[in-house]
DNA sequence: CAAAAAAACAACCATATGGTTGGTTTTATG
DNA sequence: CATAAAACCAACCATATGGTTGTTTTTTTG
C-alpha cells in the first residue's frame, strides 16, 4: 500500500497526467456510473498505466468522488445563476428555467451524475460537501425568492423549496428522460428547437402558476 | 447450447420458479441496474442454480429486458388512470398528479428502471414494445385533454405533450431526486407528509398555471 | 410402475476486473 | 552532471463474472 497521496504534485508533467486522467474518468464516470465504469478503460484512454490511477485518486471509489464534487461544482458556478439580483426578480421564473437548461446544456455530464448518484443511494458524498453545493447553487435564489414573496411577486403560500424543486424538475427531466420520452411521445426532444418550444411552453405555465396576481 | 426456449412451461413446479427468479431478478435490476446486477446474487436469493436462469430467459440482458416491459406495464395498469372520463376533466391536473404520485408509490421499481435505462441509451427495448407501452399509458389522457381544450378548461396553446411532460417530471423527480434534493434542500423528502405538501403545492403551482380562464 | 421428458444441480471455463509490486525512466536541483 | 525523488510501466494476483456441460433427481404419462 503505497501511501503517496499526492494532493498537489510538485512536476508539471504529473499535473497534466493528473487532469488527463481526471477528463477521462469524468466522460467515463458520467457514462457508465460507478459499477460499469473501468478502470482498464479510463488508464487506456488516458494513455497512461493503471498504477497511476491509484497513486493519484487512492481508489476507484475517490476518484469517482472526486469527480461527482467538481461535476457539481462546475454546473453551479454558471455565471448568470451567481449574478442575480433584485432587479430580475419580476422575470426571475424565466430566468431561472433559461439558466437551468443552459446548465445542463453545458454541463452534458450533469444529469447523469446526478441520476447514478441517486440510484446508488446517494452515498459518495459527506455532509460537508452538500453544504458546499447548497451554498452555491441555492444562496444566489433564496434571498431573492424571499423578497419577490414580500413584495407579492410570488403567491406566499408556494415555498422556495417547492419552487426551486419544480424548476429544476422540468429541465432535469427534459435531458434526463429525453431519450424515453421521446419513444413514448413520439417526439424528437434532441432537437434544439424542440427544446425552446417546450421551454416556451413550461415557462408559460410555470409562470403563470406563480404569478401572486392571479390567485384565486 | 441447450435450445429448449421455454415459453410456456408445461410444470408447475416451473412455472413457480420462473415466477421465483423473475420477482427476484426485477428487484436486483431495479436495485444494481443491467450492470450492476448479478446473475449469480439473482440466483442465491432465488434459491436455485444459475442454470435456471439460463434455462429460462436466454440471457442477462434478455431476462432484464423481459423485467423492464413488465415493470412498465404494470405501472401503466393503474386504475385511477385507465377509468378517466370526460367528467373528469374539470379536476385533471389534480387527478393526474395524484395517480402520477400514486404510481410511484406503488412501484417503487419503476422510477429506476426509467432511470437505469435512460442513462443506457434506452436500447433495451424495441419500437414495438413502446408502441404499446404508449397506448397503455398516453391513449386514456390524450383525447380528454384535447376536449378539454376544446372546452375552454385548457390553454390552448399549451400541447398536450408537454402538458404531460410537465406533470410527469414533477412526480418522477420527486422520487427519483429524493436524496440528492433532501440533502440539496435540506428536507426530509422520505416522509409522507412532506410529500403531500409538496403534491399540494405542485398542484396550485400547476393547475393555476394550466387554467385557460387565467391566460393574459 | 417404467420410461421418457423436464427440471435441477455441481463443477467447470474463459475472461474481466480492481488492485499491487518491483524495477526502470524522467525530471528537478544541489 | 550526479543523484535522489517523482513518475512511469510491465507483469502479476486473487477474485468475480457471465455463461456452459455432464449428470442426477423429479415429474408426467402410456
Amino acid at each position: 500500500m503505497r501511501k503517496t497521496v499526492t494532493i498537489e504534485p510538485k512536476q508539471k508533467r504529473s499535473q497534466r497526467t493528473r487532469e488527463r486522467i481526471f477528463r477521462v474518468a469524468a466522460r467515463e464516470f458520467a457514462a457508465k456510473g460507478l459499477a460499469g465504469a473501468r478502470i482498464d478503460e479510463i488508464a487506456a484512454r488516458a494513455r497512461i498505466n493503471k498504477e497511476r490511477i491509484y497513486a493519484y485518486f487512492g481508489s476507484k471509489e475517490e476518484m469517482y468522488r472526486d469527480v461527482l464534487v467538481a461535476c457539481y461544482a462546475k454546473a453551479a458556478s454558471n455565471q448568470r445563476l451567481q449574478t442575480l439580483t433584485s432587479a430580475d426578480i419580476p422575470h426571475m421564473t424565466g430566468i431561472i428555467i433559461d439558466t437551468f437548461f443552459e446548465i445542463h446544456r453545458r454541463n452534458p455530464e450533469f444529469w447523469r451524475m446526478l441520476a447514478w448518484e441517486n440510484l446508488d443511494g446517494g452515498k459518495s458524498l459527506r455532509a460537508r460537501d452538500w453544504e458546499s453545493i447548497r451554498g452555491a447553487y441555492i444562496r444566489p435564489l433564496e434571498a431573492l425568492y424571499g423578497e419577490g414573496q414580500t413584495n407579492g411577486v410570488f403567491r406566499p403560500e408556494v415555498d422556495f423549496n417547492t419552487y426551486v424543486m419544480l424548476l429544476f424538475a422540468a429541465t432535469y427531466f427534459y435531458y434526463s428522460n429525453r431519450i424515453t420520452m421521446s419513444r413514448l411521445l413520439n417526439l424528437k426532444l434532441q432537437r434544439e428547437e424542440v427544446r425552446r418550444q417546450v421551454e416556451a411552453q413550461f415557462l408559460a405555465i410555470l409562470d403563470g402558476g406563480m404569478a401572486a396576481s392571479r390567485q384565486r
